[in-house]
RNA sequence: GGCAGGGUGGCUCAGUGGUACGGCGGGGGAUUGCAAAUCCCUUAUUCGCGAGUUCGAUUCUCGCCCCUGCCUCCA
């Protein structure tokens, strides 16, 4: 069997990984700051490595999966302000509608979901080594910031270099700042904002150093993977190595795996450009299995359009499984096809993966076969697909199927008795009200179009 | 401007130093009363452009063009 290989955007290369612990994987991801819901990015990260934490234990790894909630931060104040509510309200209902979302998607909880708000002591604690090794101060106005030009390997990650990217910055000077890149590790607090005492006053922490604190904390100042959007690669990501390094002298994550983005009309998905969906409404109009299907279609670094046409190709993809699904059966899931763990072991290519379901599919269509049908359900059950019965999935389970019983029994008798123009009568009628018919040696069964 | 990642058939999406995977769509056939579903055949002399290395490159190297992202919050 070959090793698994991943593409480490550290040395952005594909390396051969090798846990620091036999049998055991620590991984990290960033979660979301829960100020709204979720959109389609976001389901992106969640079944990519919902994806890879599945691969990892299928490898025979015990796996620590860690994903944070960022749960204070400006924009939660801001919103919870504006809908006259308290923080924890607003932080605790968008908790549980992203893990409504999480559920619907197919993503399996995490080994531990970390708040940011209960790991103070822990934050605390960094940050006060930070400034004891002289990687921080305290600035004129009372914030902590982290001294980027005392850690030299800062922008490895990135590929950047601080000169470069002081003389192409957008961003405003700060003159509390000994450094424009400095960041801030705390903040003061200010009138009516949530605030946590701190050897420097009260305040609360910044956002990159959250992800370290709790990374660590629960994984350990060393460990093997973080992930999380392309888009968090810098600063988010590199600051996170800058203080988690620089305060525990250790290496902090080995691999760092990053997913492309879901555009929309070759655009970047985001907040700040309106253009997004959430997943409650894509949810209203495709089945959440068709989500998942469309964002394992597609590598996950590479950019995946988002478009209903899109989807609808995804659904397509997933009626022709489950047509090949009602006619299996359920039948026990068996071993993974070779070329299958050889695809997902390099790079978790879902890509590849679904090519070789699709090939099954079709050899199972020619030829049942029993190792076949096995090995089909055992892809299918690794991708957290076709969990629907097959009538339900074509018919829909909450149909009242009754009158259209009557109609295609109708049909049959016409049919019998060579009435064809009768039949196609009731079966153009059907069709009108958007039900297809299908005859087979068992009889005649219809489907929603 | 700096950095990162891309450009593969009508669309979508894998992949490889030696005649390009899968899905959707199109064409033909089998099946069907006709359909639907399914199966078979077919649909890229060619993988952005140019040059180089090589017996041979879509795959390696260099240059160019184009696209996207990051450099401010962002999954």
């Amino acid at each position: 069997m070959a090793d698994l290989q991943l593409f480490n955007t550290l040395s952005r290369k594909k390396e051969v990984f090798e846990p620091l612990q036999a049998k055991k994987v620590g991984m990290y991801v960033c979660g979301v700051t829960v100020y709204d819901q979720c959109h389609v990015g976001h389901a992106r990260v969640m079944i990519v490595f919902d994806t890879i934490f599945r691969w990892l234990q299928t490898s025979g790894y015990d796996v620590s999966y860690v994903r944070n909630f960022t749960d204070v931060d400006d924009k939660i104040i801001q919103r919870a302000k504006l809908a006259g509510i308290a923080i924890d309200e607003l932080t605790q209902s968008m908790i549980d509608a992203f893990h409504q979302d999480m559920d619907a998607l197919g993503c399996l909880r995490p080994t531990l979901e970390p708040r940011a708000t209960t790991h103070m002591p822990e934050m605390i604690e960094m940050i006060q080594a930070l400034i004891e090794k002289g990687f921080a101060y305290v600035c004129d106005s009372g914030d902590v910031l982290y001294a980027v030009r005392a850690f030299k390997d800062y922008g490895q990650l990135s590929g950047k270099n601080i000169d470069d990217l002081e003389s192409g910055s957008r961003v405003d000077v700060d003159h509390h700042k000994r450094d424009p890149l400095d960041f801030v590790l705390w903040k003061q607090a200010k009138a009516d904002e949530p605030s946590w005492d701190s050897p420097w006053g009260k305040g609360r922490p910044g956002w990159h150093i959250e992800c370290s604190a709790m990374s660590c904390k629960h994984l350990g100042t060393t460990f093997d993977i973080h992930g999380g959007g392309m888009d968090l690669k810098f600063p988010h990501h590199e600051n996170e190595i800058a203080q988690a390094r620089a305060a525990n002298d250790g290496g902090f994550a080995k691999y760092w795996l990053h997913n492309g983005f879901v555009n929309i009309n070759a655009e970047k998905m985001s907040k700040s450009l309106g253009n997004f969906f959430t997943i409650k409404e894509v949810l209203e109009r495709y089945d959440p299995e068709v989500l998942r299907m469309f964002i394992l279609s597609t590598h996950y670094r590479s950019p995946l359009d988002y478009s209903d046409a899109a989807l609808d190709e995804a659904k397509k993809g997933l009626d022709r499984l489950y047509e090949t699904k009602r006619k299996l059966g359920e039948v026990e899931a068996g071993l993974l096809p070779q070329r299958f763990v050889d695809a997902m072991n390099d790079d978790f290519n879902t890509a590849e993966g679904m090519a070789i379901l699709f090939e099954k599919c079709r050899s199972l269509n020619k030829s049942e076969d029993k190792k076949a049908a096995g090995e089909f359900y055992a892809m299918l059950n690794f991708f957290a697909l076709l969990k629907h019965d097959a009538d339900d999935w074509f018919q829909g389970d909450s149909e009242d199927g009754s009158n259209i019983d009557v109609l295609v029994q109708a049909r049959d008798d016409a049919k019998k008795s060579r009435d064809y123009a009768q039949a196609d009568a009731i079966r153009d009628q059907l069709l009108a009200q958007g039900i297809v018919l299908e005859d087979t040696p068992e009889g005649t069964r219809w489907k929603k179009a």
